[in-house]
DNA sequence: ACCACTAAAATGTGATCACAAATTAGTGGT
DNA sequence: ACCACTAATTTGTGATCACATTTTAGTGGT
């Protein structure tokens, strides 16, 4: 098993907290595979500590539904349906257009200056091809946005979500690649430049429908 | 301390899960002080259980936000700020308004006429000053509407913001009665009743808005 | 009375153990 | 080869224990 969780940066208070964020990562970073299941002691060993910590944290990310419980009682990652894509693409929506507009009053030069950097990383991995770092310029690049506003409780919701797609993405992105990806990033740069909140969530919803719209079409296996 | 918990009428796969409810439960009808700790081997005695399970319930409900984590990693309920009302609010206008949306195609006479059913009790429970029966009518309105979309993903955000604020609408009804409480009940039902979107939203929004925000003028102690 | 300091009790975290249920491996029969 | 059946292993859940930290109670001094 191979550079499957990165070792953790930063300090942790408890063996709990480290071990959500490096499953949490490992999801992000598509990772596992959905319909896998998870097993505590095996994470636990991987993860050199006691089933306790694995535990509370897989507990943790089962009720954000980044993973879910089978009939078994067994931990695994979800499967898509289109119900669900459709449902967090409207959550998505909501919520997301709900944080840029709370953050719009707060973007300065500055911080418009480096969300275009954000972009440009963004679309420099999509020439390149590289979903990895595609996927966390990407996130990067909303959720810099999002921040601005400090919505600590809508943001939690927003992340809640971007975990339950992020499986499915990064299979759709080994099928097919990023090629097809539509980049709505400038459209939103412009908005928010102008400081037009009805065209911001024009673009985000665009950027979303059109995102997680194309996964749609393809099989969901 | 009488009546603290309910008697779990249905039953449950394991412990943790029933734990989780009832404590889930007694949150929503303000069995517990903002601000008040929670032990976790207070609970196990309580609920008649070994503290593991109570580990794993609060560990879920602290990841909902139901409870929080102090700096010392005590549990115990939040107390709200200003800032986190405000937020939840716009949350809920977003999520609530969407969820509503998808579940007006659906509405037939037969979900209307439970609806106003349920209305009933809840200015019933106005007319007298019945906190209890108030806060359970008005949950079970809400959500029965919400329910009819089937929106698993959005209703379980939505349910998670209503955690969030139980806590305080309790501490608030119970120094200042419900009798100021704006009835918008009746423009949704109108609106429902129409299958108007915006009308639906619109309702939705202030009865959202006026609710809280009657709450956000009093001191947040 | 009030406050700093100390000692005792209580608390959260993590490890280990026991056990029932589920999964997997193995076996024998057709 | 294929499938039903059984045995061995693995798994999740819950209980108990150990320990460091925090909280509370108690004490003495001003």
């Amino acid at each position: 098993m191979v550079q499957e969780f990165n070792s953790p940066q930063e300090e942790y208070r408890t063996t709990q907290e480290r071990v959500y964020f490096q499953v949490r990562d490992a999801i992000l970073r598509g990772k596992f595979l959905p319909g896998r299941a998870i097993t505590i002691r095996g994470l636990a060993a991987e993860l050199d500590c006691s089933p306790m910590p694995v535990r509370e944290a897989l507990r943790r990310l089962t009720s954000e539904r980044a993973l879910e419980l089978s009939d078994t009682r067994r931990v695994k990652v979800p499967t898509m349906t289109p119900e669900k894509l459709t449902e967090i693409c409207a959550a998505r929506v909501a919520l997301e257009c709900q944080a840029a507009e709370q953050a719009l009053p707060l973007v300065n030069e500055v911080e418009l200056e480096k969300l275009r950097q954000l972009d440009e990383r963004v679309t420099s991995a999509l020439e390149q091809k590289d979903i990895e770092q595609y996927v966390t310029a990407n996130l990067e690049f909303h959720f810099t946005l999002y921040r601005l506003g400090q919505p600590h409780i809508i943001l939690s919701l927003i992340e809640s979500l971007w975990l339950q797609t992020a499986p499915l993405q990064h299979l759709v992105f080994q099928r097919f690649g990023v090629q097809e990806l539509p980049d709505r990033h400038q459209d939103l740069l412009a908005a928010i430049g102008s400081k037009d909140v009805e065209q911001v969530r024009k673009a985000i919803q665009q950027d979303i429908e059109e995102g997680l719209g194309s996964i749609s079409a393809e099989e969901l296996l």
